[in-house]
DNA sequence: GCCAACGTTGGC
DNA sequence: GCCAACGTTGGC
């Protein structure tokens, strides 16, 4: 089993969003860089667990966890030219946009923020505290994904 | 709003 | 294939 980190902006789809949904279940549509894509097309399973985060928040930060129902398919968002994630490269019948089914599985009680994540020592190489990073779906290390249930359980800001 | 760090595009 | 220009991400 392997885990991730997904980015969300929570002005366009929060946690609560998906707390909110049928089944507490989404498909991640809009995912339209190819390192990310790569990820879920070839990596994901079902059952691979995943910590959901706000970007472009108040602050920026881990909010909680899910875990993939569904493994990739195409992302139909592509195909709408209406819609603003529409790319006219992707075809239905050769697709370059995929996308995951994601479950809830629990909103932290406490969001970890970067400010919170970046003094532990069992994060130091997580690729969400390098500097300029900006991959949307990234694979976290079994140790680096534990360390983080262990400080939501804590409650970083006591 | 600023701007650093990326990724993509397209002329050559 | 190089690389400058441009667009996007995302913390602050």
């Amino acid at each position: 089993m392997k885990h991730w980190l997904m980015k969300t902006e929570p002005t366009t789809f929060s946690i609560q969003d998906l707390a909110a949904a049928p089944s507490q279940t989404t498909c991640w549509e809009g995912v339209r860089n190819y390192q990310a894509r790569n990820f879920m097309r070839d990596e994901m399973r079902v059952g691979d667990r995943v910590l959901l985060y706000h970007s472009n928040a108040d602050p920026s930060a881990v909010v909680g966890t899910a875990t993939i129902v569904r493994e990739a398919y195409p992302d139909a968002s592509a195909f709408n030219a209406k819609d603003p994630h529409f790319d006219p490269k992707s075809k239905p019948d050769q697709p370059t946009w995929f996308m995951v089914d994601l479950q809830l599985e629990g909103i932290f009680d406490q969001p970890l923020s970067l400010n919170d994540l970046r003094p532990v020592a069992a994060l130091k190489g997580m690729e969400l505290l390098r500097k300029g990073s900006r991959l949307s779906v990234q694979p976290v290390s079994k140790p680096e994904f534990e360390a983080i249930l262990k400080l939501a359980r804590k409650g970083a800001r006591g």
